[in-house]
DNA sequence: ACTGGGCTATTCGCTCGGTGAATAGTTATT
DNA sequence: AATAACTATTCACCGAGCGAATAGCCCAGT
């Protein structure tokens, strides 16, 4: 629920996609739908509540506001580290177990080096990003974090590569 | 769709999650509701077909075998790199952000720094899972990857704490 | 004055991924 | 003979996400 955060100060669903295009341009796009949707749960967990309808020239809305049970969920949230999860989510590692079970080593090392060439040109366009004089610190930052993690895919790419074969033979036992 | 790989040698649906539990450990955990309505959806698609029932001593149980469009579209998907997103996706980075909004800069640095020390902590008990000799090599993989993505996560909130201040006057301009 | 395009605001319907419980037969245990 | 455990599938539900539809209002052009 990226919403609670957007309730700060309070709005009614339009405003909030604008709000949230304005403000988080580069985390995943919020289409109109899920912001209502996401409206209604909240306000079914008690979360949020409606604050006054009008219509100043337009068509109706409706005014959202945090209550406090929103408030306190939301300092949670904050305050709340992000628990490790147990288990490794990311397609390129499932991608490459996967080509070692039906393929073989060759199959599987191809995938590395062609996953490894996409990854260096991102990290080039990632770095122009940086450098370009127009880039806000939203920018910067967040062109920071993917090229994190790029490098950290790439270091993995490289140590798997020269592992694969040894891999494989285990996979195949 | 995990499941076109798992394809590989047709089997009824029990089967699979236990394979899949079996080869992919340390990937996400897969409901067996989510096995057979997957399954759905891939015979819908025409990416598998049933290939003959049976009751050998149990209950009724089809099995399923790749057509060759199922195997065409796992090459494919094999074949292809994944496409880098162009928005960034992790909780860790819009907390941040969040902190950053409804609060300061003090508030988003705790969060970071609170972060950093989890992170570091799960980072030591990888590293434990990777000297321990009863690993085996997909253990030390999954390892390795997870493993590059803290310390990527990691220098990341390193030099985003020394922005934060920078960042939060560019946020509330 | 009328008509169409564009903006604000919300709703609806659908698909997918994921979870947990329910069902039903079959075999092994006590 | 009762029951526990295993095999195999189904069902109902929720949240996330997407695209299309609706509807009123405002403004520009003809």
């Amino acid at each position: 629920m990226l919403l609670g955060l957007l309730a700060q100060g309070s709005r009614h669903g339009y405003e909030l996609k604008r709000a949230h295009d304005q403000r988080l341009p580069r985390a995943r796009p919020l289409a109109f739908g899920q912001v209502y949707a996401t409206l209604g749960r909240l306000q079914r967990d008690g979360l949020v509540a409606p604050a006054g309808q009008d219509r100043d020239g337009g068509p109706d809305r409706t005014t959202y506001a945090l209550t406090g049970a929103g408030r306190d969920a939301l300092d949670l949230w904050l305050a709340e580290v992000e628990p490790p999860l147990p288990y490794v989510t990311s397609t390129l590692f499932t991608k490459v177990l996967v080509a070692l079970l039906v393929a073989d080593a060759g199959r599987a090392r191809e995938y590395l080096v062609a996953q490894r060439r996409a990854h260096t040109a991102r990290l080039r366009e990632l770095t122009a990003v940086k450098t370009d004089p127009s880039a806000t610190l939203d920018d910067v930052v967040a062109a920071d974090f993917a090229i994190a993690h790029l490098d950290a895919d790439l270091r993995w790419l490289h140590t798997t590569l020269e592992r694969v074969a040894d891999w494989h033979r285990e996979v195949h036992s």
